[in-house]
DNA sequence: TAAATTAGCTAAAACGATTTAAATAATTTA
DNA sequence: TAAATTATTTAAATCGTTTTAGCTAATTTA
């Protein structure tokens, strides 16, 4: 089965000449090695006549690079991360990398694993969205010299690049926002997570209720893939907090399940309730009445990113200060908040 | 930089035994070799205990397998390939694969080089979503003996395994909905494409519309990655085809595109025009009024996937049967369509 | 015209495993 | 106790490259 792949050696024997001379004309190093423009020529149209394509694994455990880069999020399937996944990959590809991608479903001990994964597969470098629990691992592989950019959350005492925004100073805006549109009772629905995004976000919030001299209501659910989870968890804390008249979502999934337990329950958005959330998409834009959002520029996230870790890539991994580079979100306001009284 | 990473060798000399050894040992073949019980249970201490991993590229070099498929889908952040990505993902991870994955949003060419770049890596196996004009390149890989698995849409002329879904008789039901709800006028919008998946929802299209003597009204756009040109489409189709009462986008990006257009023309729905589309997701379920949809069954679907893929890495590509296997999407009415007079 | 330089190419080690064929030591068998 | 068998282990080839050090022949220099 399958045809018997073509190597080097085999154009050599073919020209009665050695593989290394193969090997310095086929990487473009004829003219620096003194090989003669004839002999390139010949063999660079056999080369071309036969298709020939070296054997990636082979030099990749000559050089001791993969080209490629391994990629852990959250889910790949999330409107998030699977939109900002793409514009990583673009400018990876143009760099000539491939991306290995993988989920993490925010299961530490599933994240470890995979990384460990990574590492034998010889990737070049990593971008990581860790969850918590991560940084005995990713210290590990950064003591190898692998280049590592930490994205989306930081982590915990590690010495690494990381990229991210600038959460508690626009949920805070997002915050301050509903509270000039006369929301008196702001009910924030986060994740039970110590992770530093969460933290951040529920950190503006906490600044703009005090501010205002508001209470805090904070309704903090645990990851997991199941919806319904989310939704019996929001309306059972609507319940117990008659009285809020606005709900901030740190992220998307639990603003679309919250959005789901608002129909359920008949609320009025934002008449009965105004809403805003942490991260843009197609149903927020869309939805009746549009909901307010914050918006991650991908495109400038995914940019940093790259640059960050291509550095990082060139320059090795030591000596060079980490940096912590923040993009920071655009509030866009909708419907969904506005109640002037 | 970096630690200078262990290897089989070093493991041998620690002990003043032979690499093959070491290498039949840690790879469970001890019995079967007979080596000593006590001697693996050294070995397998001492590898435990420094924590050695063997290297992967140099095991794959040696062994022809990678380990890795190969993933081309259209768009990793679209809302159908993102969610069904991750299902694959979580499949691959189980059986020990790693998934490599690219995006071509569309473009021929595009997706010839990334299967010329996943072949130069050796993955073991590919998932891939083709655009048109695939089929050579998709030939070639076969021919090396390589494990392909097509999906979404056929491959024209090609022997190769696909897993699909009943495009056009799901198409056919879901217009036939929307005659018996009392449209008389629907137009279908698409992509100007000879994709098969989008011919067959074409045609159950066409098949519903001749059986009702109605007339076909069809848009067929160019793909792109510009939303704002499929509103202008629409704008213009709506306005040169103003007895339409209702549509049917043949993907979930044209319908938001769509729906989009529609709330800019202030056309309400279903009451002005009826709205169906193929595929489903969080916004179609949530939309005002909810959009009626077809849902793939994106775990069916993987799963189809992945075991028609294992299947031929096991077996080899020759000598079995090419199998299409299509598995059946659901309608799911909403209100967008439901105006019984 | 002998020595130095340069042009053009090659041999062999290295990357880190797997795997086949075989060697050596210990134990049975006859 | 020599031959046969079995239990352990090993040497070396292989996978397909890259890369260092060096060789030979032609040319230039002195």
């Amino acid at each position: 089965m399958g045809v018997k792949k073509i190597s080097i050696y085999d154009i050599a024997k073919h020209f009665q000449i050695a593989k290394s001379t193969v090997s310095f004309i086929i990487n473009g190093k004829a003219e620096e090695r003194r090989i003669s423009k004839e002999l390139e020529k010949r063999v660079l149209g056999y080369v071309e006549e036969i298709g020939f394509k070296p054997h990636y694994l082979a030099r990749s455990l000559a050089t001791g690079k993969s080209n490629s880069i391994g990629l852990i999020v959250e889910n790949i399937g999330d409107s998030f991360f699977g939109p900002i996944a793409l514009k990583i990959e673009e400018r990876a590809k143009s760099m000539g990398y491939r991306v290995v991608y993988s989920s993490t479903l925010g299961n530490t001990q599933e994240a470890i694993d995979i990384l460990k994964l990574f590492r034998e597969t010889q990737v070049d470098g990593y971008i990581i969205v860790p969850p918590v629990g991560m940084e005995e691992a990713v210290e590990e592989v950064m003591r190898e010299g692998k280049p590592v950019v930490v994205f989306d959350r930081m982590l915990d005492g590690v010495q690494v690049d990381y990229i991210g925004t600038n959460n508690q100073e626009i949920t805070y805006a997002a915050c301050m926002h509903l509270v000039e549109e006369g929301f008196k009772n702001i009910g924030f629905v986060t994740l039970d997570s110590s992770q530093s995004q969460m933290v951040e976000r529920l950190n503006g919030y906490k600044q703009a209720i005090d501010q205002n001299n508001g209470n805090e209501v904070v309704l903090s659910v645990n990851y997991c893939s199941n919806r319904s989870d989310y939704k019996n968890e929001i309306k059972q804390f609507l319940q117990e907090h008659q009285q809020v008249d606005a709900l901030f979502f740190a992220t998307n999934y639990l603003c679309v399940a919250g959005l789901e337990t608002l129909r359920d329950l008949q609320k009025h958005i934002p008449e009965d309730i105004g809403v805003a959330v942490f991260d843009e998409n197609d149903l927020f834009r869309l939805f009746d009445p549009a909901i307010t959002t914050i918006e991650q520029p991908l495109e400038d996230l995914s940019k940093a990113i790259f640059q960050t870790l291509q550095k990082r890539i060139l320059r090795g991994s030591n000596r060079v200060v980490y940096t912590k580079k923040i993009i920071p979100s655009r509030l866009i306001v909708r419907q969904s908040t506005i109640r002037r009284k």
